[in-house]
DNA sequence: GTAGTACCTAAACCTAACTTTAGGTCAATG
DNA sequence: CATTGACCTAAAGTTAGGTTTAGGTACTAC
């Protein structure tokens, strides 16, 4: 059992983050003494699961609804997998992007490392958008499409 | 040259955004005809590089001060740089972190998926943290750091 | 017995990045 | 000649996901 304090520390979160989302829903089966919340390992797990499906791309209240599954019990496998799988489709998506994006700013950075080198971009930008070196042309081309 | 309505076309943008961005200062060159405004090749690559800044985490404010640079000249051809360096290690952490995400969601599809064969979660959740079949261990491990 | 620390609530506040609204210009079309 | 469609502005509105504030309880340390 963790105070809300301790769970905040463990996942370098602010505490008042915790708090909202209790209010949001996102700990069903939160139990306190007294008026004091106290995590078990249950909403510890919550807390990691909440991380990974808002890294997803998943709102807050679409995180209710899978906990609200999960309180609802086995009669709910199906809905759970099935968020699971387009959570994953969609940050398989986001990768390719993030790998695109990282193309574009790779070919940023070669193309300022010869401007400072050459002291303007005359020379590169002769050779854009099909005369780049070799390494560089794929990287542009990926930027670009 | 384009219109601001091709322009939105070409990068599946609402033309309110491309409006926002000119109010914001992304485009100093941006030429206009009359009232209308006319974007050349220098603003579709601005595009461009604001849709990569902004995927790399990049506030609109910061990609305003890159634009400003860009204007400045060769003179600032190390700020440029740099600030790409600095987005690039950005996007290989957002990358990892993304990856230990995906180790999560791929962990979690085969959970319930064997939740539904099984009817309940009492099997699995013996093997969990450490009795996981080969494999699924891994992906357990990394989410799970 | 008071100072400090960790917890609590409800409600107001904040921020970035847009989006919508309300009102207007201009050119082509039927 | 009026209606449609593409452009324009300034300003207000929206949204998610928190964060801050103001006020209160409870235990522990000096």
């Amino acid at each position: 059992m963790y105070t809300i304090g301790q769970a905040a520390q463990m996942f370098h979160l602010p505490i008042s983050t915790l708090r909202y989302y209790d209010k949001e829903g996102l700990f069903p089966n939160l139990e306190r003494k007294g008026n004091i919340r106290q995590f078990s390992d249950t909403e510890i797990e919550a807390i990691r699961v909440i991380e990974c499906l808002k890294k997803s791309g998943l709102e807050i209240k679409d995180i209710k609804q899978f906990f609200a599954w999960v309180s609802e019990g086995s009669s709910t496998y199906a809905n759970r997998k099935e968020l699971f799988e387009i959570r994953k489709t969609a940050v398989e998506e986001e990768l390719k992007a993030l790998e695109k994006t990282l193309a574009m700013l790779n070919f940023k950075c070669w193309y300022y490392q010869k401007a400072l080198n050459d002291g303007n971009e005359d020379e590169i930008n002769e050779m854009i958008p099909n005369k780049l070196p070799a390494g560089i042309q794929e990287l542009y081309d990926k930027a670009h499409n």
